[in-house]
DNA sequence: AATCAACACAACCGCACCAGG
DNA sequence: ACCTGGTGCGGTTGTGTTGAT
């Protein structure tokens, strides 16, 4: 048995926006909120499919939404979280505040593509593009494969490929700093539905950004106390997994780790991909010390970025 | 001025995931 | 364990705009 279409699409407005359907979503939402999508252009009066109504709500109508050409920062962090997360267009919005994945998929699409290729980069695989037979290095969360085809398809395996070189006992607490900055990204800008919208069935939320944001604060933490001696599986593969004491410091406190969770995401990253780390440790073997057998430099991985 | 191609981006579609029953 | 509904994501398509001829 199939499942139900998402709406009557008979009876549903398709193509552009008109400036009163615009208005009726962003009447709508101002006084309800965000969710249930599925009833709301009933609710609201529009003869539009729920999931269209989102799609418009958060690509385009969204109050926080930046406007206007991206930055020359932006760009480079584009791109390298792009080399990292592959095309994960949402957790690299994630990261881009204002941007969404949308936007960024339909500008790397037309802009950063042609670029890439213009600089004789694979836009796909980050290599330059006359480079045949690579090593890399393929890790999950459950499983370990090394494979010498080279190819690289980010976008369809749930796996991100990563090669390091040279890297730094430290970059291996930076990369998961990152890994878990990502996630409380994702976390802050996908459009999560507050609680009071689900508790009191898609009526008003009626909070304040501040404590909206406090709200979201806190659903991330509650969601941190649930992962409790789980390893935090956002599918990035980058390093090991942090530890619940490596998680807990990132909101609170002068250390180390908080001040690099505050440092622009494109410094981060970039300390990220200049560092280095061993293969063992980036296999989940070690932690925060490199082990021994990698403290020559055999077995590491160069993790390409140009 | 008209036509066409290339480009940019909004919107759609299908699938996957997750939570709840 | 399975089914269903709701939602989110990524790939693709459609359409308006701009530039070249």
């Amino acid at each position: 048995m199939g499942r139900s279409p998402c709406c009557e699409k008979a009876h549903t407005n398709k193509g552009a926006w008109t400036k009163e359907e615009d208005q009726r979503l962003i009447d709508y939402i101002r006084v309800h909120g965000e969710g249930c999508w599925r009833s709301l252009p009933k609710a609201a009066g529009l003869l539009r499919c729920g999931k269209s109504c989102r799609l418009r709500w958060i690509n385009y109508l969204r109050p926080d939404l930046k406007r206007g050409n991206f930055t020359d920062e932006e760009d480079e962090l584009i791109i390298k979280l792009h080399s990292l997360l592959g095309n994960k267009w949402s957790l690299i919005a994630g990261r881009l505040p204002g941007r969404t994945d949308n936007e960024i998929k339909n500008y790397w699409n037309t802009h950063i593509k042609r670029k890439l290729m213009n600089q004789g980069i694979d836009p796909q695989t980050h290599r330059p593009l006359n480079e045949k037979t690579t090593t890399t290095t393929t890790t999950t969360t459950t499983t370990t494969t090394t494979t010498t085809t080279g190819a690289v398809k980010p976008s369809t395996n749930r796996v991100t490929q990563l090669n390091f070189e040279n890297a730094s006992p430290q970059s291996i607490s930076e990369i998961n700093l990152l890994k878990s900055n990502i996630d409380f990204n994702y976390s802050n800008f996908s459009p999560i539905k507050t609680e009071s919208v689900e508790e009191n069935n898609c009526t008003s939320s009626g909070m304040t950004t501040d404590e909206e944001h406090h709200h979201r604060y806190h659903h991330h933490q509650e969601r941190e106390s649930s992962h409790e001696n789980e390893e935090v599986n956002l599918e990035l593969t980058i390093a090991l997994a942090p530890t619940r004491n490596e998680l807990t410091p990132r909101y609170s406190s002068n250390t180390a780790d908080s001040k690099l969770q505050q440092q622009a995401p494109y410094q981060l990253l970039e300390k990220i991909v200049t560092g280095t780390v061993c293969t063992c440790c980036q296999l989940g073997s070690q932690r925060s010390e490199m082990c021994r057998n990698c403290q020559n430099s055999n077995g590491f991985y160069r993790y390409y970025y140009y």
